[in-house]
DNA sequence: TACCAGGTAAAAA
DNA sequence: TTTTTACATGGT
């Protein structure tokens, strides 16, 4: 392992809090952890990345991880995951003073989302969480890994386009997606694998050509779309206002009732937070889960 | 047991 | 064109 590489961000960040989020999406959360750890492909081979948080203020990281030779692309991914270059601090100054969301943020300054290492997972991702609960979908997401990632010391690197597209279809099904997600995952990872979707392309496209982008494929709608834009293109004023559990969050703290809303008026009640709409919203539904007990 | 859970495409009306 | 329906898993 080499390293650690250290890093100063702009803005305040809270490592461990954000751990503990993520954490609290996932079912059967095991012990809050105070380190990342995080398996990367790395073309033909994979590397495993550590970060660790050795000062809050101000927000210090180091990064290690191995192959040490890999060392600087694993610290751009991780940088990625974490979303080390979001600087919190013009959010925070947009939602000071407002009764809901200032208080929500004030509970969980520091928090940041984390995502996945690569577009191509999150897409996969999407289209194992459609429909279903986040749990059964977690189940799903880990029988895929295990099936078809890469091992890497003690983790697993998700697997890779080539791998899924040219993987027998009763082998995915047996994860538990049903046919039709199979069709749609091994569509997706042939139009990447072919050339015809190149994903590192679609960061340098606006919000309304990376939906057109995306939905282009059969299986993948506007909230797939969406949740690629805002969960894995960090694009924070994005929010899939179709989402159930949107819906639900935004009901229970922006609406007289704490009723589950309709897609418009989740976007009536978030426009206060442009441009940072699909951040707000992500602090809420950290803030349910956290507070809920996990 | 039935129903719901961070949708979507295709059939039926 | 608009409205149903099928899909798979896991928790309650």
């Amino acid at each position: 392992m080499a390293g650690p590489v250290r890093m100063v961000l702009d803005g305040p960040y809270d490592l461990s809090l954000s751990l503990r989020a993520a954490g609290s999406f996932v079912p059967g959360t095991a012990a809050p952890a105070e380190v990342f750890r995080a398996a990367v492909a790395l073309g033909a081979i994979a590397g495993m990345v550590e970060v660790r948080q050795p000062s809050l203020r101000p927000p210090v990281l180091e990064v290690s991880g191995s192959p040490p030779e890999a060392l600087p692309r694993l610290q751009v991914a991780a940088s990625r995951m974490l979303f080390a270059g979001l600087d919190l601090r013009p959010f925070y100054r947009l939602v000071e003073g407002h009764p809901v969301l200032g208080a929500v943020a004030g509970r969980l300054f520091g928090l940041k989302p984390m995502r996945p290492a690569s577009l191509f997972e999150m897409l996969v991702i999407a289209v194992v969480e459609q429909q279903i609960s986040l749990m059964a979908a977690y189940r799903i997401r880990k029988r895929l890994v295990k099936r078809f990632g890469e091992p890497v010391d003690d983790l697993v690197a998700f697997p890779q386009p080539d791998t899924l597209a040219e993987a027998p279809p009763e082998e995915i099904r047996a994860c538990g997606l049903s046919g039709r997600k199979t069709e749609y995952v091994q569509g997706l990872a042939q139009t990447v694998v072919s050339g015809a979707l190149d994903l590192g392309a679609l960061e340098d496209l606006p919000d309304d050509a990376v939906r057109a982008a995306i939905t282009r494929m059969r299986g993948f709608g506007p909230w797939s779309a969406e949740y690629l834009l805002v969960r894995g293109m960090a694009r924070v004023d994005v929010v899939p206002a179709g989402d159930l559990g949107v819906r639900t969050v935004t009901g229970r703290y922006l609406a007289p009732g704490g009723v589950r809303l309709s897609p418009e008026d989740v976007r009536r009640a978030l426009v206060p937070f442009a441009p940072y709409r699909g951040l707000a919203a992500f602090y809420l539904l950290a803030d349910a889960r956290l507070g809920a007990g996990n």
